[in-house]
RNA sequence: GCUGAAGUGGUGGAAUUGGUAGACACGUUGGACUUAAAAUCCAAUGUCCAUUAGGACGUACGGGUUCAAGUCCCGUCUUCAGUACCA
């Protein structure tokens, strides 16, 4: 009986379907386990093999963990709100709902098809109304809270209003915009609603403000700054620029320190950790106001060496700081001006880049410093940032490097207050190795101590105080766009109104055109019906707008990242109780947060930092128990394509005689040849050993080689020579070869075999162009009817449509079976590791299941039965389930299938046909291999699903040996091996490794210096 | 620049605590079966020297510690990912 997979895949995948196998349930006595994926975006292309690796992982941990006991929760559903979509609906009109319905139909089957075990009685999807229902929900919530400093947590904006009415806000501690005055209570309560609601806007954690944003013309929307690469949008490559508008935006940079304190709780890798890190980018310093001499303004400016302020020679403002226009002086506005204009003009691009041009530009103002009062000059530069700090900096040019580079450039004083250090060639940055001198109250100190000191003594003046910065900033969350989560907002005099939480979910509007309107409102501003009438609670036509009971709805929708920042949640509830929460408090309470988190890295400071902001938020408010989503994380790596790389030739160099009729011919045909790797290879070869020129070429001539070289290897030319002219016309004599001769190009990896040889057959009916192809292959010879094979170079790179090597699982499962697939995605290599996919390999996994049926099936059927297991067989049992359990719990996956090969391979030669050890064997492969080991199971006479067995248990007494294979190395290298007993003791193994006639060969006579013995493991004789 | 990860046969990769480097698989070569191909099975396969026996070299490079180093320490180079001229 013949191992057909097709057939048992389909029959387990329809079984798992209608018994509801993987249901998770919300009351159970077992421990709880959550398994979660990222969710993907169903985009129109479906998946390539790269996509299920992560699903892969996580389902053979998710399997292993219900073998183990776990009630597990093991869901997926979909990020469906986002651009693509709404791409494809701008070019050909289509609703991106339609678009995101088939797209994930086709998602859908492609998951099945891979056996996954997920719950999807539990599906998501972020476009949902009654999804995004919640999410508009949580958006309200997010506007109705406030952030208090000192209790270092987020309450309800009553509550501060109830601060505001009683004490105004002189006294309060909490985190809001920069802008805000001070008043008292009396004065707040004397102001208008209006004025109040403008007020709190400033403290609310979703707030309305003005902000720069990067704005992409070409798509008519605002881009994250991860959405934009090298400058350029992401999707599409469009120019992005640097403008004002009134944005919502999230108030993350609140939730800065416990995000950082956060990380210590969770189990990330340190890269990812890392990377959030520096994200938040902390650090610990000071505040300093600099009095600005003959104005009443001041400079503020964050430090985070307080130590120096003696050191300080020169202030700079950042070209776009505020102050500037203030204080430039007439003599020196027109050089300010001009290189303002300059800094304006380059990208901020240009500006990163360029590190090394120093420019900057003296104000004519000076600025008084604090102890000395000294007169310091104030500089506008382009290294300050405007958009880091206060955008102004003091320069302590002995202490930093590119203060130190201004001031040499601009001939600025580098006054040295470090003790015994030159400053000649270079600033002294080392801190931790700092004594301060001509520093006044500092003079003799450490960093750690003149710190503390000169933050006092600031304080002391009124002009300055210990300051900790972050890099994060507030999240903007507007997007112009149409495929979002609408808000649930409408406006009143310009103040922003939350919809009453009965009334949610306000659904997405129906728009003619997805575009951005004419006056470059957002896609909703092209939207007829929607309005909010206040009094019968619904959206309504545009025209019964009056601004009395309706009123306008807000035009923006929210981004990507408001759907995924919370979807972990709602997958805890049942369908059937979804409706009156995000989720129950008792779902909420039973699954607490996802144990295990797989997916990509690319979202280290994007979702992975934006789910754990809302979740604190959420927690902060109680709504939730938990206060960081994802316990464990791993980040799978990309697989990659291995493109097959074809080499066509392509001319410039033939020389010849005319035809009779003085038409060119000569040459004709070689541009149509394309050359086996080898002879690329080769021509490199003769390049670099002569070490030629790019530009040079060999000359080859009819008849006799002719090129001057002395290299190894000639006979590869005369032979390439023989075939091309045997190619060209008559009139041909002379060819010039190069490095440049030769064009690369992609041939589909599909026609690749497992040795790299080309289908010519194939490649020359892909594309017109190549019907007529000739091809030399390696043996040299004009292929013809198979008398030689063609190979193509390979190249390891992403998989991408246009280098066609993206390889579809829906071949992959047809011909060799989702089992094969899922074994050889986790054989390829670590799970966390970058590695290339190559489709040949996968036939020595395919072959490992053969080899597994065969143990169980023969022609006559089943050959399982209950005979004793031997010694042998009950080893190779127990190392195995170790070993897998072991890799199960360090995610090492691709080792167990090594192990399962060895198992495999063992128990064959070992004849074995014990169930007692195959019926435990097929518990151990079911993670990985799951349908195969449905079917056998079933075979064995089990009626219950074999997701359901207890994974085996191991015993330590299978795997005792009484004697162990001795290395015996001789000054650390290993020449032989001894068999001994296990029970010997060091004198013992030593007089019988002496004893022994190879060691007594191998020392020739010498008597050793010292004989280690590790008792189990080596024997090394030194001398 | 900084941070993080990595560098092992022709290829993907093993070696989890310093103890037989190259497991497992692909590919290659030879053989069996077959009219033939596919499939399957058997054997060999790090490099070099040697008919054999055996030997030398070998985990990016240069040093070091150790009876013993892919693994630990110091220095250098390369690749990949992230990032911020961050005061």
């Amino acid at each position: 009986m013949k191992y057909n997979f097709n057939e048992i895949e389909a029959k387990w995948q329809n079984y798992w379907a209608e018994h509801q196998t993987f249901k998770a349930e919300n009351n159970s006595d077992k421990p709880k386990y959550y398994v979660l994926d990222m969710f993907p975006y169903p985009s129109g292309a479906g998946l390539h093999v790269g996509h299920p690796l992560g699903y892969i992982a996580s389902d053979i941990y998710a399997r292993y963990k219900r073998h183990k006991g776990f009630n597990v929760l093991h869901p997926q559903g979909y990020d469906s709100f986002g651009l693509p979509a709404e791409q494809y609906a701008i070019q050909t009109g289509q609703h991106p709902a339609i678009t995101t319905e088939t797209n994930i139909k086709t998602y859908r089957r492609q998951l099945d098809q891979i056996g996954f075990s997920f719950d999807w009685s539990r599906e998501v999807r972020t476009s949902n109304p009654e999804y995004y229902k919640w999410t508009q929900w949580i958006f309200i919530q997010l506007f109705e809270s406030w952030y208090c400093k000192v209790h270092e947590k987020a309450f309800p904006i009553s509550e501060l209003i109830a601060l505001f009415e009683e004490q105004g806000n002189y006294t309060l501690n909490e985190s809001c915009n920069e802008s805000v005055d001070l008043f008292s209570a009396e004065e707040w309560n004397s102001y208008s609603s209006e004025k109040q609601q403008e007020i709190l806007l400033n403290y609310r954690l979703a707030y309305l403000a003005e902000t720069e944003v990067n704005w992409c013309p070409a798509l008519g929307t605002v881009l994250a700054n991860d959405e934009i690469v090298n400058g350029v949008s992401e999707r599409g490559g469009h120019p992005v620029i640097r403008k004002k508008m009134t944005q919502w935006s999230m108030r993350i940079s609140a939730y800065a320190e416990r995000l950082l304190q956060g990380l210590d709780t969770i189990d990330w890798t340190d890269s990812l950790k890392e990377s959030q890190r520096n994200w938040i980018g902390k650090s610990v310093g000071a505040s300093v106001s600099f009095n600005v001499n003959d104005h009443d303004e001041v400079i503020e400016v964050f430090t985070t060496r307080p130590d120096t302020i003696f050191g300080v020679s020169f202030m700079t403002l950042a070209p776009e700081h505020d102050l500037v226009s203030k204080i430039t002086t007439e003599d020196q506005k027109a050089e300010v001006d001009a290189y303002i204009e300059a800094t304006a003009k380059r990208s901020e691009r240009d500006r990163m880049a360029d590190v090394k041009t120093i420019s900057g530009v003296f104000t004519g103002a000076y600025a008084e410093h604090p102890f000395t009062k000294e007169p310091i000059p104030i500089w506008i530069g382009d290294y300050v940032l405007a958009g880091y700090g206060t955008g102004a900096v003091m320069s302590v040019p002995c202490g930093d490097q590119r203060d130190y580079d201004f001031a040499k450039h601009f001939n600025i004083p580098i006054p040295n207050i470090f003790e015994g250090v030159d400053i000649s060639e270079e600033a002294f940055g080392d801190k931790d190795n700092t004594i301060i001198a001509n520093s006044d109250f500092l003079n003799g100190m450490n960093y750690k101590k003149a710190t503390k000191r000169a933050i006092y003594e600031l304080e002391q003046l009124g002009q300055g105080e210990g300051k900790t910065n972050y890099r994060l900033r507030d999240a903007v969350f507007s997007r112009q766009r149409y495929w979002g989560e609408p808000f649930p907002v409408y406006y009143v005099n310009g103040m922003p109104q939350m919809i009453e939480q009965k009334h949610l979910p306000i659904l997405l509007p129906e728009v003619e055109k997805y575009l951005p309107t004419e006056e470059g409102e957002p896609p909703l501003g092209r939207a007829d019906v929607w309005a909010w009438d206040k009094k019968n609670n619904k959206v309504v036509s545009n025209e019964l707008i009056d601004n009395e009971n309706v009123f306008p709805l807000e035009l923006n929708t929210m981004p990507g990242w408001a759907g995924s920042s919370w979807y972990f949640f709602r997958y805890m509830e049942e369908v059937a109780n979804r409706d009156g929460a995000f989720a129950t408090e008792d779902a909420l309470k039973y699954w607490e947060n996802v144990d295990l988190y797989i997916g990509g890295s690319e979202h280290a400071t994007g979702h992975l930092l934006y789910s754990r902001f809302w979740v604190k938020f959420m927690h902060d408010r109680g709504f939730v128990g938990v206060d960081e989503p994802f316990k464990k994380l791993i980040n799978q790596g990309m697989i990659l394509g291995t493109s097959a790389i074809v080499y066509r030739l392509s001319f410039y160099g033939c020389q010849g005689q005319r035809n009779k009729y003085g038409k060119d011919t000569v040459g004709d045909n070689l541009n149509k040849v394309f050359l086996s790797s080898k002879y690329i290879d080769e021509i490199e070869r003769i390049f670099s050993e002569n070490k030629l020129d790019k530009e040079f070429r060999l000359t080859l001539r009819r008849s006799k080689l002719n090129n001057g070289l002395s290299h190894s290897n000639t006979n590869i030319l005369n032979n390439l020579s023989d075939l091309l002219f045997s190619i060209t016309t008559e009139n041909t004599t002379q060819i010039s070869i190069g490095m440049n001769s030769f064009q690369n190009l992609y041939s589909d990896v599909s026609f690749i075999n497992a040795s790299d040889e080309l289908d010519i057959e194939a490649f020359k009916n892909w594309r017109e162009e190549f019907n007529d192809a000739i091809f030399i292959g390696e043996n040299g010879e004009i292929i013809e009817n198979n008398n030689d094979v063609y190979k193509v170079g390979r190249e390891v790179e992403k998989m991408s449509k246009s280098k066609y090597n993206v390889v579809n699982p829906d071949s992959i499962c047809e011909q060799y079976g989702a089992d094969s697939l899922r074994l050889y995605e986790m054989f390829l290599g670590p799970l966390e590791q970058a590695k290339p996919w190559n489709t040949a390999g996968i036939t020595g996994v395919h072959g490992f299941l053969k080899k597994l049926w065969k143990l169980f099936v023969d022609d006559n059927g089943l050959k399982v039965n209950d005979v004793e297991p031997t010694k042998d067989n009950l080893k190779t049992l127990h190392k195995t389930i170790k070993k897998v359990e072991e890799d199960i719990e360090n995610f090492s996956f691709n080792t167990s299938v090594s192990t399962f090969m060895i198992a495999v391979n063992e128990l064959t030669a070992q004849k074995c046909t014990s169930k007692a050890i195959l019926e435990p064997l097929l518990v151990l492969i079911s993670p990985y291999a799951p349908h195969i080991a449905e079917e056998l199971w079933n075979r064995l006479g089990n009626d219950q699903s074999i997701s359901t067995a207890p994974f085996p248990k191991f015993e330590e007494k299978h795997l005792v040996e009484s004697s162990k294979n001795y290395p015996i190395s001789f000054n650390g290298k290993m020449r032989f091996t001894i068999e001994l007993s296990l029970d010997l003791s060091k004198e013992d193994i030593e007089k019988a490794v002496m004893a022994h006639e190879k060691t007594i060969a191998q020392l020739d006579g010498r008597t050793p210096k010292k004989v280690i013995i590790v008792p189990g493991k080596i024997v090394n004789i030194v001398g």
